[in-house]
RNA sequence: GCCCGGGUGGCGAAAUGGCAGACGCAGGGGACUUAAAAUCCCCAGGGGGCGACCCCGUGCGGGUUCGAGUCCCGCCCCGGGCACCA
């Protein structure tokens, strides 16, 4: 733990003497041991009444081990968990490990050791970090996406989907880094270089992958995120990424015949079309070039293809492209425009072709400058007519009508595009459609560190699924799993493994050499938590319907698209086969904040990750729980900085020093109506705040409460309420006291206290007085004091008096047991 | 550029349109102690006044309202997501 030296954190710097004083290092153990002792963190799976299942994100399980972080996402909800518990439900809280992936293996590689020996090491580590933080996880259902026992699920999920005709295989282009010799994930290329070689450019290679067909999905994706119990923020961001956009599928007809379809949201600007954009890779390509063009598109879509897939899509750069040669009609005006390939054409949106409007549309109007192409105005804002000129693209233009558009001019272009759209539709020549940004999932990893595709190439069968009762496809010992040059996985070397015979003619056949995503082992996690310890099903039907949908789910908002969409889209996707009863795998999402340092997020590279054993060993666990939870709000998070810790400390201190002071009371008083007042009032707000995650301000609550007992004496029947509370916070501790104060049984079999509504709130409230707004006076009154009375006091006190020069007031505004506003 | 969040003391923060700054950290003063730590008590947004009190104050500029940190309009800044998506 790093501090400054002249200043050392004084707190409890020297070994505590007194033996009667908090010491959670003997305190944690012991309850950690008894939990295990007595199965407290059990769920009862088959007899359970009010099932609750507790997600959060299962970690991957690094090298460094644990970080702060983590903690912070898993304290967070597993003070959710815990009170869920006390509030009745039977809570199943399980945890696991998502240690296949690219990540493991690339470490694997630096430090030279092999990820079949190195991940169970790290998960060694991270089980045991766990423990120590006082999870309530019911470690019998632990899961680990490595294990031949769960990937042969992954694999038994991958056959379903193919069945149905949701995994199909196809030709895509992927980044490919000759230096490490493999493929690369976006992420992971840099301003079109390789992360891991700054001064290697990445290409573009094409690869038969496998695909999920995420995107016939988009609709209903999208749909049920209206209705979702989700984080605001994380519904935004995965329906920004389905992408929805409304527009019109348009035609343009070349003299030899073809028909080129183009997609455009703004039907209403087809008078302004004057050329035709295609994808260098469009089908159609070939045959619109005329010979005269033909070295230039040839040498253009040859540069194009060589360029990797990230610096394709940057948007800075000048326009490039070549003319095909070819001309078109204008569906709209019937002029003959220009068709062109340019690279700022996508083929993977739309139809991968453009009307191209360069008086509406910027990017049109860059390439038309560049290349000298005619550019016509065909919206007008008021002021304005079809002659002014355009020194700019005038995308929006407020209030606009059309112009040079025979037939619709002086419609608002907002509604024009739905009658052109219809005039054409009727001529053959258009139809409104849908485009959805999301693509297709593609799960082929031409890695090693997966679970592999179980599909066998047979010469004569074609492409034939493993047999389900041959699964697991096990992922072979492999020595040198270093991935190469030649474009496939490094099982490709292991001829004894792939060279297999076909499952359906008996002939020699290959296996699938490529493993599959990681996102597709996390993808149905949560399924296989009830039914960890059956070999004989992925997940059982009756502890699914019993269990599933989860109730809660909390994690990162990092995973908002492609995590949190896969998992919706294989439990969609398994509904539809009638396997699972539910569409949706998550009743409810949250999404926590992140932790940062020094203003910017943890990673090893900045060097500011924060090790929490250093703060577990030194403050105990649960201080730490807390001290994260008190830091700031839970759906935000915030600047980790170790300031402040020991205040926390200090109120834990201050409850132990009251439950040893009430254990040693003789004399049994009777507690002051004040005091039993203010606990239904702290249990009031400590349920709501924990209720809606608002962690930092019910121990806020808390706090007050313990400030509050310490000037006023506090009893046992104060104190064992308090125990309860503190329970999802500071587990051990709340143990402990519960026990100091007589009370049976572990503290997580209670029940959270419940609180009388009249006596939460105050006897005697003080009113504000103003004058104009102004606060001038305060009253004491008992509560409900009526509008009579309190205007008649309020007008009697000299300090109003003062302001008011005895007039009646022009305007009383009365807000019971709050304020009263004079108007003069 | 588009779409979400957010901007409040020295710091982390709190506040159904109704007392801005609860709770905590750091700080100052005092008690205890030979001394320190720990602990306990008090102070603590800025300015003015001997004082009771008064004025100013929630990124900036307007507006609605008896009353705005909170609602509306227009900006600035920070964080996140998307980004030649037609």
């Amino acid at each position: 733990m790093a501090r400054d030296r002249r200043k050392p954190l004084s707190y409890n710097a020297m070994p505590n003497s007194d033996p009667a004083a908090y010491d959670p290092q003997s305190v944690e153990p012991k309850w950690q041991r008894r939990w295990e002792e007595r199965g407290t963190n059990h769920a009862d799976l088959f007899g359970a009444s009010r099932p609750y299942f507790n997600l959060m994100m299962f970690p991957y399980p690094s090298a460094e081990g644990l970080h702060v972080g983590n903690v912070f996402a898993f304290v967070g909800a597993d003070i959710h968990g815990r009170y869920q518990r006390l509030a009745g439900s039977d809570v199943f809280e399980p945890l696991g490990f998502d240690a296949f992936g690219i990540h493991s293996e690339n470490f694997a590689l630096k430090v030279g050791t092999h990820p079949a020996e190195l991940i169970p090491r790290n998960i060694e580590r991270f089980r045991g970090q766990l423990k120590r933080i006082g999870l309530m996880a019911d470690w019998r259902y632990e899961v680990q996406t490595t294990d031949p026992r769960y990937y042969r699920w992954t694999q038994w999920i991958f056959l379903q989907l193919f069945r149905a005709g949701l995994a199909v295989r196809r030709r895509a282009a992927v980044n490919w880094c000759p230096a490490c010799k493999t493929v690369l994930a976006n992420e992971q290329v840099i301003g079109g270089y390789c992360e891991r070689h700054p001064d290697v450019r990445v290409e573009q290679r094409m690869l038969d992958q496998w695909f999920f067909t995420i995107s016939g999905y988009a609709q209903r994706l999208l749909e049920h995120l209206e209705t979702a119990d989700w984080s605001h923020s994380t519904r935004t961001i995965q329906a920004n990424w389905i992408g929805r956009s409304e527009g019109a599928e348009l035609v343009f007809e070349t003299p030899g015949g073809r028909r080129i379809t183009v997609f455009t949201t703004r039907a209403d600007t087809v008078f302004g079309a004057t050329y035709l954009v295609l994808a260098p890779e469009h089908p159609m390509v070939a045959d619109l070039t005329t010979a005269e063009q033909r070295a230039d598109v040839q040498a253009y879509r040859r540069k194009v293809a060589a360029m990797d897939l990230v610096s394709r899509k940057v948007g800075e750069k000048t326009k490039t492209g070549v003319f095909t040669g070819s001309y078109a009609r204008n569906p709209a005006t019937g002029a003959a425009v220009p068709i062109w390939i340019a690279d700022y054409v996508l083929m993977e949106y739309g139809t991968g072709a453009i009307m191209a409007v360069p008086g509406h549309d910027e990017r049109d109007f860059e390439f038309a400058a560049a290349m000298g192409l005619p550019c016509v105005r065909v919206v007008a804002a008021p002021g304005q007519d079809a002659s002014t000129p355009l020194a700019a693209a005038e995308p929006d233009v407020p209030d606009g009508r059309l112009v040079n558009s025979p037939g619709y001019d002086g419609l608002p272009w907002s509604e024009a595009g739905r009658a052109i759209t219809q005039a054409l539709e009727a001529r053959g020549l258009g139809k409104a459609v849908v485009n959805y940004r999301l693509h297709d999932w593609c799960i082929s990893r031409q890695r090693y560190w997966g679970p592999p595709i179980p599909i066998i190439y047979c010469d004569r069968c074609g492409t034939v699924p493993v047999p389900e009762e041959d699964l697991p496809v096990v992922l072979p010992a492999l020595e040198d799993f270093r991935p190469d040059d030649s474009g496939v996985s490094p099982l490709a070397r292991l001829e004894a493994w792939y060279r297999v015979p076909c499952p359906k003619c008996g002939g020699t056949a290959r296996r699938e050499t490529d493993v599959s995503d990681t996102f597709l082992d996390s993808a149905w996690y949560f399924l296989r938590y009830p039914s960890a310890d059956r070999d004989d099903l992925a997940f059982d039907a009756g502890l699914t319907r019993k269990w599933l949908p989860v109730a809660s789910y909390i994690g990162g908002n990092e995973h908002a698209v492609l995590h949190l969409m896969y998992a919706r889209f294989i439990t969609m996707a398994l509904h539809d086969l009638g396997l699972v009863p539910f569409e949706e795998p998550f009743r409810r999402f949250r999404a926590h904040g992140t932790i940062i340092k020094d203003g910017a997020k943890m990673s090893k590279s900045r060097g500011n990750v924060v090790n929490p054993d250093a703060y577990i060993d030194r403050w105990g666990a649960d201080t730490f729980r807390m001290y994260l939870m008190f830091l700031g709000p839970y759906q935000e998070g915030g600047d980790f900085r170790d300031a402040g810790i020991n205040g926390i400390r200090r109120f834990l201190d201050k409850v132990w020093t009251l439950v040893q002071d009430a254990v040693a009371q003789t004399a049994r008083e009777e507690a002051s109506p004040d005091l039993v007042r203010v606990m239904h009032r702290t249990i009031l707000r400590v349920t709501e705040d924990t209720e809606s995650l608002s962690y930092n301000t019910a121990i806020a609550a808390m706090m007050e409460y313990v400030n509050a007992l310490r000037d006023g004496g506090a009893g046992k029947e104060l104190l064992a309420p308090l125990a309860i509370l503190l329970a999802p916070y500071a587990p051990h501790f709340a143990e402990e006291c519960w026990d100091r104060l007589g009370g049976s049984g572990s503290v997580m079999d209670q029940s959270w206290p419940s609180f009388d509504a009249t006596l939460a709130v105050a006897e005697q409230v003080e009113l504000v007085v103003q004058v104009n707004g102004r606060v001038r006076s305060r009253l004491q009154l008992s509560r409900g004091a009526s509008e009579d009375l309190v205007v008649k006091a309020a007008l009697a006190d000299p300090a109003v008096l003062k302001f008011t020069s005895g007039t009646a007031p022009r305007k009383v505004v009365f807000v019971p047991d709050r304020l009263v506003n004079f108007v003069v």
